[in-house]
DNA sequence: CTTGAATGAATGAACATTCAGTCATAGGAG
DNA sequence: CTCCTATGACTGAATGTTCATTCATTCAAG
């Protein structure tokens, strides 16, 4: 007859990690708005987390992944690729929509040091669940001669950021912007 | 017989900010810091800015004008609107190029609540060069129908980021991104 | 002499991190 | 089954540091 849940903690102070960085930023999240957010001693977070940075990393990496799962989840590989993308897109949209938090979490995380130090140790490559991807070479394969982080720059952050916003994203939004990220990765017929 | 130029202290206080956010991210950059980077003393800064989030704004507004200032320079009224999209996108990338610091303090700051603050205050509009310029209102009829905020993403985003990465921009890859970039926000003959 | 920029030591608040102690649980001994 | 002990998550007050901000004072220029 153990609990129904038990509690866990270190994901309860990494989701209140999220939050707080979602509405006031990494400057002005300490480790005791964290703790008390997530309803824990400040001791707490450190049975869990050597320090606020490992904190942030297991974050940023949890984050990243779920975007990453988020995005394969959707597609389905008998499609097109052209389809296949607007589905990928359409799951991280949806992913991100339900999540909004973690939207904003996400960039101010991939343009602080973080993302830096972040790529050079956790997320190689092999850990990325979308670079290991075969659907998701195929896909670039069909795309523009570019670098890949390029690409998903350009194919996925308007998702991304756009989620991040106040603004959101309506149906017909939607279905503009991934036209235009289409477009812009892949270039059919010219020259 | 006024010495050749006298020292803008506040001036050498937002360079100094932007230095370090660009290095250290917002957290930890601190007050103490900035002083000590920018040649000052700790109450100079406080003389110039009533507070440090004061100075961010200031910093902001800064950045974003040069950026929108070197974006105008380079363009040719004269040329098509296609050539002008890439002297823009140019522009912006030499501009950038030449102070990589800024572009890596432009990205944090545009995705943290500073930005959100700062559109709300400062950035209204007609403080916008770029928006108030009939250039980009000729060049924004061309394109695509979304808001003009998710055009400049489409549009020059990619430039800021890239500049503000250790990856850097070679001729072949600008090349390469002014056509996708373009084709993201245009959609000549579709349908 | 007046004014206002510049200074940097001083201040109190807030910060990240620690640690001595509490408590719930699990498992072995009886 | 009951008791005892060991384990380790959990706690929050305490620690020393660093922070943003202040202000009495100096200094240069008019």
């Amino acid at each position: 007859m153990t609990p129904p849940v038990a509690i866990d903690r270190a994901e309860a102070v990494r989701h209140a990690l999220i939050r707080l960085v979602a509405r006031d930023g990494f400057h002005g999240t300490s480790m005791t708005a964290i703790a008390k957010e997530a309803g824990v001693a400040t001791g707490t977070a450190y049975v869990h987390y050597a320090s606020k940075d490992e904190l942030v990393m297991a974050t940023y990496v949890e984050v990243k992944h779920g975007v990453g799962e988020a995005a394969l989840a959707s597609v389905d590989a008998g499609s097109p690729l052209r389809e296949q993308f607007a589905q990928m897109w359409t799951g991280v949209r949806r992913h991100l929509e339900a999540h909004p938090d973690r939207a904003r979490f996400l960039v101010q995380a991939d343009s602080s040091p973080y993302a830096a130090i972040a790529h050079e140790q956790a997320l190689s490559a092999e850990d990325d669940p979308l670079m290991s991807s075969p659907v998701v070479a195929r896909l670039l394969d069909e795309m523009v001669d570019l670098p890949p982080e390029v690409l998903f720059d350009l194919a996925m952050g308007p998702v991304v950021r756009l989620t991040a916003t106040s603004r959101g994203i309506d149906e017909s939004l939607a279905e503009t912007l991934i036209e235009a990220c289409w477009r812009a990765v892949t270039d059919s017929g010219s020259r």
